[in-house]
DNA sequence: AGTGAGAATTGGAATTATTCCAAGGAATTT
DNA sequence: AAATTCCTTGGAATAATTCCAATTCTCACT
């Protein structure tokens, strides 16, 4: 396992704390669900998801937390076509390349350096805060 | 004007035909309506600029009308963030630079060796048929 | 330990964006 | 001009998300 037992949870009421929220455990298993399986889930996935471990949670419960994860950093969301919001737990930069014969998603790390160079593609007096790069086309099945 | 006048028609007929389609009015003024403001509209929004010249068409209709445009390729669907998917006619490559003041959306165009350069960062095993790549930041009023 | 205030969760209704469908109209082919 | 196919239309259906009011939970304070 990559994280000592115990702590994932305590990072995430840090996280959460100062941005004066509590922790909760429909907050925590929604969080550890995205960590679980990094694979770009919709809201409904990550709902059916939750359930095993938590089966009174509602859809209502897992759009709010999603949410709440988004403002506090912890979660980034995804909308790279038509249709339902993706989240995902992957704060380094990176780009998506979704990958159009399996529907799947994967992650790209980005150099910064290149991130710095797309943005001087920007003209004078455009001040950007972020940029998202989507790929699409075939991945080969074993493709990192 | 930019165009002779009767001329847009025929290259849309053009290129209609060329998938085997049919031009229409609702498509030649759904059309030129996006040529007219390059805003990267709404579908909605659409609908309610080609009504004041055919006030009998139909939003069904205007879904329909996008779709094929986007078929035919002359036009691109933008999805950048929830909400409903904007259309662009502009066929260069060009990146979208979202401003967070005002809402609206610039287009940015794109070098040929950035893209190149965009690719590189793609593992072995990853073949991109298409980048998309978008800013979100703050734009000066005046920018072009 | 008990109470009250605020925070979070819940189920269901409402809303938004889009797609589906069946009927009618227009163009093209025979 | 009849048949065929394409296109448009209004309304119903669907999908995703948000809203809302009622309950439940948590925490700070007594
Ligand atoms: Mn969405
Ligand atoms: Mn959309
Ligand atoms: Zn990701
Ligand atoms: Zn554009």
């Amino acid at each position: 396992m990559s994280t000592t037992p115990g702590t994932l949870p305590e990072a995430l009421a840090q996280r959460l704390a100062d941005s004066g929220l509590r922790s909760t455990p429909q907050r925590e298993i929604v969080y550890s669900v995205l960590l679980a399986k990094r694979d770009h889930p919709t809201a409904d996935e990550v709902f059916a998801r939750v359930k095993t471990d938590l089966p009174t949670i509602s859809l209502a419960t897992v759009y709010n937390c999603l949410e709440t994860l988004v403002q506090c950093n912890l979660v980034r969301s995804v909308n790279f076509e038509r249709g339902p919001t993706r989240y995902c737990p992957n704060l380094r930069p990176h780009a998506h390349f979704h990958d159009e014969q399996s529907g799947s998603t994967h992650d790209i790390d980005l150099p910064p350096e290149l991130l710095e160079q797309v943005k001087h593609v920007l003209p004078a007096g455009y001040d950007a805060k972020s940029i998202e790069i989507t790929f699409r086309g075939k991945a080969q099945p074993g493709a990192r």
